[in-house]
DNA sequence: GACCTCTTTTTAGGCAAGCTGATCAGTCAG
DNA sequence: CTGACTGATCAGCTTGCCTAAAAAGAGGTC
């Protein structure tokens, strides 16, 4: 279909202009390498910090960018001594040049899929991890002989740019820039301790019991208003004469739970933390009305835009059962 | 808002794990230059091919390719001796790194917008370049000083990947497949011959005139059916006595025009092409009721999703006031 | 079945791109 | 002014990438 291949070449005006036509292809597009220079500086503004991201010295960065800057012609950062600002031109094309990256990366990832078969990667904070997600995983594999489950425990949010999780289980609110999220479970507070401490004279069977015992303070709830402490929970159940404020403060889940079964007291602890530990008779929670629904809660998270494999969708799938009866079952 | 920080590090599962989420980030990415041998490759199915397009040896494709396949951990091409056939994974991730090179490439254009400020590249067909863009390019130059228009008479279809227009003027029905394109105008044919031709003793008035006279043929219409041949356009004026078979045949409209100024003969010629010697009287159209309107036009086409500079977007704007006119005035 | 042609692959070797490390230069705070 | 920070520059080295040439397969042909 040479459709205007009809008509040809000599005619007056082609000699001179032959050369805009014919200039070098490889010149057409930018070179990939010092785009993934720029991009990196013009997201952090800063030469330096882009050298750190990508393992190389400022120098070379800076190389690169001068090489992208006579490709296009004109300067893309304007240089202020202290730090760099971006040109129109850069400004203009930066979406453009980070939405490519993105497809590279997420072609990258299907490109692997096959090799990465009957594995499934999960990113999840350490408590959860631990005390949730690692105790049901032989469940999942005795369904699925053939995939296994990677779980990295990781603190901080997961950076789905650096990460290579398949996708990461997060404690917040849901809403995530730029990613997709999918609730997984809600999160409850109640208060939990050692069964022994429901014997002996100072047995616990009333909140205002709590004036003989220690109370456990877990800290890592401070984003959360929704998430009573102690103090609030008290004041809620009318419990006047106890001092919400005093007892050991931990800021990790974890610590909560294993301080509350050593017996060090009562801890305002979450459910899914400590719900192993409360099957297995290791906790109890002495109140029967002591539940308290907060506003975080567990979110299966990854980029827009992801392509998920199907032993992904099914530990997915997987996961969201086994949420749905342990919170029917109140474990 | 370190919304998951909540959670820290020391427990069981974070040690053996930790090196999957510490995979170096560098790797995160597929090597940039093996995905542009990767997306030739598949596009051609052919590593041949692929380095011609690139101005490398197989060699070069060959090494690139594996080392993209390496990154996959799994082989992007079957290799069937006499050709290759893509993997899945190859099949599945080829769209978006496609999309990915577009973006780039586009990124590349808006970066270079500045420095090609005051310049429009337009690619169009050799004798539409010279007899009728060229001839009008003086006015667009005077209403816009500032502009310079570069055109780039080019053969066959403009392949937007390689070629560095701004926008090509195509001839033809309109449909170009990825590619947006804007009516710029109709095309007629009719007959057209030199001044003297009207006098003298074969002086041509009427159709049948034509027996006495040589007839020019454009043979660059042979893809669209709804142009008319000599032999049609004298069969539909009910011309019986004249043979539309014989005379000469040119498969450029620019020698089809030049034939006919020279006094050779009558040719059926494209008006847009004829325009500027009918108007200076080195070409006249014997009869009245000669036009014929014809399937194909001239088309403005350019890449979906190519950013337009203002420089651009004024030529277009300016092209098209220059199409109506001429249109209107039957020039 | 031997041969021919058209592939991709595999080597060794060379060139150039890219990085480093040190130095220079400009900006800003104290 | 000085110290601390930034990016720019340069020589030198490393490494990625390409070429050239030969090799290995797969069809097709005689």
């Amino acid at each position: 279909m040479a459709l205007d291949a009809a008509d040809a070449s000599m005619n007056p005006y082609s000699d001179p202009l032959e050369k805009l036509s014919m200039s070098d292809p490889s010149d057409r597009l930018p070179p990939l390498n010092a785009l993934r220079a720029f991009e990196a500086a013009a997201r952090r503004l800063s030469f330096t910090q882009a050298a750190e991201e990508l393992n190389v010295t400022p120098g070379a960065i800076s190389q690169q960018i001068r090489q992208l800057e006579e490709y296009a012609g004109t300067p893309l950062f304007k240089r202020t001594g202290r730090s760099v600002l971006l040109t129109d031109a850069a400004q203009a094309s930066l979406p453009l040049v980070r939405d490519a990256f993105e497809r590279i990366s997420e072609a990258g990832r299907i490109m692997q899929a096959p090799a990465r078969k009957g594995r499934v990667m999960v990113s999840s904070a350490p408590s959860f991890a631990a005390k949730w997600l690692a105790p049901r995983l032989d469940g999942f594999h005795r369904e699925h002989e053939e995939t296994e489950a990677w779980i990295s425990a990781d603190m901080g949010l997961t950076d789905f740019t650096t990460a290579d999780a398949d996708f990461a289980i997060r404690y917040g609110r849901g809403n995530y820039d730029g990613l997709k999220s999918e609730k997984l479970m809600d999160e409850t507070v109640l208060p939990v301790c050692s069964p022994a401490l429901l014997e002996g004279t100072d047995a616990i069977r009333k909140p205002s019991d709590l004036r003989h015992h220690t109370l456990i303070h877990d800290e890592s709830n401070e984003n959360d208003p929704s998430c009573p402490d102690w103090a609030s929970w008290l004041r809620a159940r009318n419990v006047k004469d106890v001092d919400g404020s005093r007892g050991p403060r931990f800021n990790q889940a974890i610590l909560v739970i294993e301080a509350a079964a050593a017996g060090r007291g009562v801890a305002l602890a979450k459910r899914a933390i400590a719900a192993a530990d409360l099957a297995s008779g290791r906790l109890v929670a002495p109140f029967a009305d002591g539940s308290h629904l907060i506003d975080f809660g567990y979110w299966i998270v990854y980029p827009k835009g992801r392509h998920l494999t199907p032993d992904v969708r099914n530990f997915i799938k997987w996961l969201k059962t086994e949420a749905t009866n342990s919170e029917v079952v109140g474990v």
